[in-house]
DNA sequence: TATTTGGCGGTTG
DNA sequence: TCAACCGCCAAAT
């Protein structure tokens, strides 16, 4: 399994994220069969174009904004652009915005 | 409730 | 091969 591949699968799951909505490191590991949600956050960080794929819609399982590789006020920012708001580096009503995968 | 700690799988040099 | 590094997470303080 190659890097290039599990980060098209990654790339794949990121476009499946409906408008509006979010997602976390460790759904997102889990809905590609990688048992490390850590490993996750490392392929996003070396995504090769951010601005392609919405890795901005990726976020800690309780809604915390852990990082981004433009800065945490750009991730702010088009979250915002989604009409996802932000407190304190926490998505409110993340609950109830995240995407699970569950199809 | 807010911090700290330990551990986990995968990637990189 | 091997060791170190993570855009993390959950449990223990």
């Amino acid at each position: 399994m190659s890097h290039a591949q599990k980060m098209k699968e990654l790339q794949g799951l990121l476009v499946k994220i409906p408008h509006g909505k979010v997602t976390s490191y460790k759904l997102v590991a889990h809905a590609m069969n990688m048992k490390s949600y850590r490993a996750v956050g490392q392929l996003l960080g070396h995504n090769p174009e951010p601005d392609l794929y919405p890795c901005y819609k990726v976020v800690g399982s309780d809604g915390t904004l852990r990082g981004y590789a433009l800065g945490l006020p750009e991730k702010i920012k088009r979250l915002k652009a989604d009409g996802i708001l932000i407190k304190d580096g926490k998505i409110l009503d993340f609950e109830d915005k995240v995407y699970s995968y569950k199809n």
